[in-house]
DNA sequence: GTTGCCATGTAAACTGTTACATGATTTC
DNA sequence: GAAATCATGTAACAGTTTACATGGCAAC
């Protein structure tokens, strides 16, 4: 009865996500965190099979069993029904302020991962909330700009002014990634 | 004779680049790193309070002894000598590719500290080669989406082209910083 | 006089990094 | 047949998270 596990991390809800793109094996999971731009996660041996060890445990993926003739290694991960179950939950969380301002690449992660899964209705609320929440923290950081800006040291500034543009870029991409699903045809 | 320490990580560099603005208590660093956007760093005790004794033991700051009468606490750290140089050392480093790829966050904290600390042409040399080296990176990403946009589905598609608006805003950034610094009456 | 914030720390558990290690398969 | 790459793992270590713990001071 006793229940010890943590919730899987960024890292494992990323591997899970790809899994339910293809199937792949470790080395192939590496591969791509090594190779694509996609995800500034790990690729080191350490950090991915001690993830899929995890994955595995909480059965979220299985290993497929396809041994090639001669000895050895072929096998690749699958997701489990249940590994579904929790992906679609941990795209469909509410956003919350605190992920505009301190996690935002993973809500780029599950954006990324929501189209076999999500409803069309869910795929834009979720935009229609992370537009919201972008458009309050970036009016909160432009104030903040306006009060400090000349207290500021010219490389403080600039980086501030850093900031702000990315936040603007984040804005500016929510709204067309809205309309661009909004023209989508349902279904 | 032996020699233990790894270099230090991007918390102590921010913390000490932080001391060399403002003397502060660990409390006071906390405070900055919880309510100001500046930066995705932790603000739990659990690292601020072991980083500041990495950063004592390397003697890149010291505690200042400031007792108020009543017991207790209030004492400030403020880099030393060391710290100065490390920190300079620290913002010189050229630039690499996997800067850009894989820590680019690191490089505006770099920038935002440089201020007093390193020469005009050493700024502006800093920005030319941010400039380069992220022209060449978004040239290969959009090389990549062009190859690849029309393998990927809608929402990796929309993933991906997130990925190069962040990287264009990256160099117009880049662009307007140079020019500001370049207006900049040198000294 | 009690609530909340200032201020500092520690301990356990977990993640990730770096480096090492092994062997199979493919390519030249 | 040698070199590169496929493929999987482990061990030591370092850093962070979370939770706990303590005490002073300020405000109401």
């Amino acid at each position: 009865m006793s229940k010890k596990q943590t919730s899987p991390t960024d890292l494992d809800f990323a591997i899970l996500g790809l899994l339910h793109q293809q199937a792949e094996t470790g080395y192939g999971i590496r591969k791509i965190f090594e190779t694509t731009a996609l995800g500034n996660y790990s690729s080191s041996p350490g950090s991915i099979y001690p993830a899929l060890k995890r994955l595995q445990k909480l059965n979220l993926v299985v290993q497929e069993n396809q041994l090639t003739e001669s000895g050895a290694n072929k096998s690749r991960f699958l997701p489990t029904p249940i590994g579904t179950k929790m992906l679609i939950e941990w795209m469909s969380q509410p956003i919350v302020p605190e992920d505009i301002s301190k996690s935002i690449e993973q809500l780029f992660l599950r954006f990324a991962f929501m189209d076999n899964h999500l409803s069309r209705a869910q795929k834009l609320d979720f935009l229609l909330s992370f537009n919201e929440q972008v458009k309050t923290y970036l009016t909160e950081l432009e104030a903040y700009y306006q009060q400090e800006a000349d207290n500021l040291p010219l490389h403080g500034r600039l980086a501030f002014e850093h900031g702000i543009a990315t936040y603007r870029t984040h804005l500016k991409w929510g709204k067309k990634a809205l309309v661009t699903l909004q023209q989508t045809k349902d279904k």
